[in-house]
DNA sequence: GTCTATAGGTGGATAGAC
DNA sequence: GTCTATCCACCTATAGAC
């Protein structure tokens, strides 16, 4: 399975790697996403593989090394799937129905976004995850910025603020929906805030996909 | 200074732990909203306090129960808040602006919610602080669920859903925001986004208290 | 590339003196 | 209540054989 919803976006040369960190990185992946960078270990990951945490090492030098990649892969992925939604001849809203699935999915994995994970845990990552977070965060709110604006100059999307300053409130409610719904909810909860996002928005169902209709 | 933003909520009976108690809770607090319940040890907060480990062990025989008494005592504080705002004679609107000061008053201290940043390593915490942030959450959306219903029966807030659901964007909105902010922006920041969570609902800045008042 | 073996450190936790 | 001393499990990481 993809690094996202399932959906392979392009053949998308990621980050040349071997099949076996590749491997790694899968299960690394998962293991972060659903338990953070500090609650699982190297032992974790070559049992769940059936090698040994010295071969790991062979791939990954170290854990902040193994880390960093992850968060490369993530970005590459998900900057991949952004640019499928735009190369689609699509509106604004529409883009944005597309964007809140890419969440959809790694929700309906079990899991939530690998970023807004280890987010959490800032204070305690090596600088370059740090660095790379950040850059995952900006990239999400340039691409809702544009897609904002482009929607508010067409008139099929409303909203206050700044395009911005807005993205970073989608972004944030986005994020914050999948953090409490793993503990509190569940997949199909997210869903529902997920949609009331879009319908602030005035992006309505998919039933109406040009997204001109607003309801409220 | 108290588990939230300064403001002491009444006298609020604590969970009735020694002085000693109250000093480790206060730090163990700090390190689990700025690094995470896994993103800190006993030798942390034994190097702040000037003491040894052991002797931590004699007030909190575990860090599982360490960690229940940190979520429980944080519930009781924002309880407290929560009542403090329910007896002031105040609209709904300005109910919701006092519930976000709350939030801004822990990024303003470098700090996000102590139940947001656990919720990320929800999936690798005991039992019992599992159940702690399930009742936080619930806790919270319960009264936000009210005042919002409150508030629509005034006319003098606006959203679509039920006031459930509305209740969770709302919950995740701002947990998100902190999330986010922290790693990508800041205490500013997250005061910009919440104030537009505040706005979509048709609650106005404090030069219009009554909140009657809405923009765009 | 993957293994065995191990180093060197830190985690939470306990026993028992004071 | 706090200390010293210690245990043992686990962590990341390395050396060197295969």
């Amino acid at each position: 399975m993809s690094a996202l919803s399932g959906k392979k976006a392009a053949p998308a040369r990621q980050t040349p790697v071997s099949e076996s960190a590749r491997a790694i990185l899968d299960v690394a992946e998962e293991l972060a996403q659903t338990r953070g960078y500090n609650g699982f270990s190297y032992a974790d990951i070559a049992a769940k593989l059936g090698v040994t945490k010295a071969s790991l090492h062979y791939h990954f030098a170290s854990k902040a090394e193994l880390g960093r990649a992850l968060i490369a892969r993530y970005q590459e992925s998900f900057g991949g799937a952004l640019d499928t939604i735009d190369q689609a001849p699509c509106t604004p809203p529409e883009k944005l129905r597309r964007y809140v699935e890419l969440y959809d999915g790694v929700m309906r994995n079990d899991r939530m976004c690998l970023c807004g994970m280890l987010a959490a845990e800032y204070a305690t990552l090596p600088a370059p995850m740090q660095k790379g977070l950040k850059a995952f965060f900006q990239l999400n709110q340039r691409w809702l910025s544009a897609v904002l604006e482009e929607g508010r100059k067409s008139a099929s999307l409303a909203f206050s603020g700044t395009p911005g300053e807005r993205a970073e409130v989608i972004l944030g409610a986005l994020e914050g929906a999948m953090l409490v719904a793993r503990s509190y909810g569940n997949a199909a909860r997210f869903h529902v805030a997920a949609q009331h996002v879009l319908e602030d928005l005035g992006v309505g169902r998919k039933s109406n996909p040009d997204g001109k209709g607003k309801r409220k």
